[in-house]
DNA sequence: CTGAAAGCGCTTACAG
DNA sequence: CTGAAAGCGCTTACAG
């Protein structure tokens, strides 16, 4: 218990924090300062026996690095940040999971910022992290374009989902899993599908769109959007009128929590699902499998998303190899009980 | 487009980063760089006219204070940390949520860390962020009791939901929920509760079950725990036989996940929730109001948890006002439609 | 291979 | 009210 009430007595500089210097090491090992710092950070650059008894001094000592003291003449602070609108959004926290991952590997530490209201905020928040980081990942960003330019030019950035014209970006891609989706509503029997569409000007949704679309049209099956609709249970309640009327077998929505929302409303007004009508969302959320019935959906790799931003920051920055463009990541279909036959009338 | 190129241009004074500094405020100013940092950060300290010329001269140059050049000399970082073992844990990230707000009203910043893993990657990366905060929160920590009062030693720090002697700690306090849970079991006519304990040796399941218990003794309702289980969807179903052969009408979960687990199996096999078993949870997590039937749980103000902590610890830290020993959070049911009335038989 | 010095951008007693 | 100086803990050319 009086550890470290102990090294402090034995060595006499100590101020504030009870922390042990470089100075204090090489009191102890009897070198100057800077080879204690070359001792251990440049491996090889010191003999083999000094390098040993400083190594030794700093373990006696508990010696940690002041990452601050570093970052001053180095200008490089090992940490990034990853701003995010809001924490509780399923879709984001896989992708915190991610690049928590990735920056951990590399000695990196994350900071995480939630930017939940204004876009205002968001920028208030970002402009008092960046001196701090390496770099910056703009996961859900309500930032305007030429304040998203005006950043990238202090620091290294990287947005995910959202497209700035020379700004690198990371998204999922959710044309494999759309296809994968659409073959298997085909293999239903299904040849009409309705498209709940996400916000207005979602750029999500629009490619969720395209890759259905897409899809459709290799089948010969009818689709067609309907919307906009807000992305959340009550916009998929909302939506169930017109997608009943509109005569489509099987409904896709922009998201999870919008399909969820269009089911339940569906059994509220006497529906079945799937043996009255099929639905699917996108993102697997963790309550896609615990709804009644469990909705079928497209996954992204959001973990890959998140670790794969992380990299290529770090990689622009120096760390790793070097950068070589931004590769999408993929989705993959999860078949559930959500989707069914097509009933016979 | 030129703007920050041209900044650059007009002072001589630039290193590696292009950001403006005390000193190219003093010259632009006409003043010593001291002089600079006492208008920036101690109004009143500096004549209101020299302030304002550095005020002008610190917009012009969009001056931003480097923050790890300030933390240096003064020892605060103006960071805390908060360490979670899982970023997708339901409960998590409403505590996160309210850390954020209020670490960011006070000037604040946050940074989350997830140690998911084992304990011992949980003590890296306690190791590595301490010396870059100014005080950290162990949100779900799996440290053992020495490795928290040694980290203690060095920073401020604050548990939540564990109770280490000498330690700082904050909870949620399940007595005010658990009261109004067991006086609307009373009322819906049940005599009997099963109570399904968590994870054997954690102290939240003991709290709950003390406070259901002293709840049933004041109705005079019988109660008992079977258990523990796993805090999952599969150690609700595994508890299912056992709840049923207990004779309980009503059976109260460790937390939502284990009481939805228990929902899912019993329906399997073909009892009916709430008709013939009445099942509520703790926690209220998102997919609690999502499931068929709706569960009924006891809520903790989990925000309320997170803001607190921060606030504490700033305090500690001389922030705010003196610290007045930690008050426990509270808790409220939240009835829906997995609690009915007992069936006649 | 290692030492001595200067510097990172700020703060803060110490003078005046 | 403001200047000049020293220092925070580290890194890194520059010498030798």
């Amino acid at each position: 218990m009086t550890d470290a009430a102990e090294s402090v007595a034995s060595s006499g500089r100590r101020r504030k924090s009870g922390a042990a210097t470089i100075y204090d090491i090489a009191e102890a090992a009897g070198v100057n300062p800077s080879t204690v710092s070359r001792a251990l950070n440049q491996p090889g650059r010191v003999s083999a026996k000094t390098e040993a008894r400083i190594r030794a001094a700093a373990d006696e000592l508990h010696f940690q690095i002041n990452p601050l003291a570093r970052a001053l003449p180095t200008g490089r602070t090992n940490t990034i940040a990853l701003i995010v609108a809001d924490i509780t959004n399923p879709v984001v926290f896989e992708t915190i999971r991610g690049a928590e991952r990735a920056a951990s590997i590399a000695g990196y530490t994350l900071v995480i910022s939630e930017s939940q209201e204004s876009g205002a905020v968001e920028a208030n928040t970002v402009e008092r992290i960046t001196p701090a980081v390496d770099g910056v990942i703009l996961g859900t960003t309500r930032l305007p374009d030429k304040e998203i330019v005006r950043l990238a030019e202090r620091k290294p950035l990287i947005t995910l989902n959202r497209e700035v014209k020379g700004i690198p970006h990371l998204a999922s891609d959710p044309s494999h899993g759309a296809q994968q989706l659409v073959d298997h509503l085909d293999e239903l029997g299904h040849r009409s599908i309705a498209f709940l569409g996400g916000p207005s000007r979602s750029w999500m949704s629009s490619r969720r769109w395209e890759a259905l679309l897409h899809a459709a049209r290799s089948h010969g099956i009818a689709i067609f959007e309907i919307g906009p609709h807000s992305p959340t249970l009550a916009g998929g309640a909302a939506a169930f009128e017109r997608a009943e009327a509109s005569g489509a077998t099987a409904v896709v929505a922009y998201n999870d929590l919008v399909a969820i929302g269009l089911i339940q409303e569906a059994t509220r007004r006497g529906l079945r699902v799937p043996d009255d009508l099929s639905v699917a969302g996108f993102d697997d959320i963790f309550a896609a499998e615990l709804i009644t019935p469990p909705l079928t959906t497209v996954r992204s790799d959001l973990r890959g998303l998140g670790s794969d931003a992380v990299r290529h920051l770090l990689r622009t920055i120096g760390v790793g190899e070097p950068v070589d463009g931004t590769a999408d990541v993929t989705t993959e279909l999860v078949v559930r009980g959500s989707t069914g036959t097509v009933r016979q009338n």
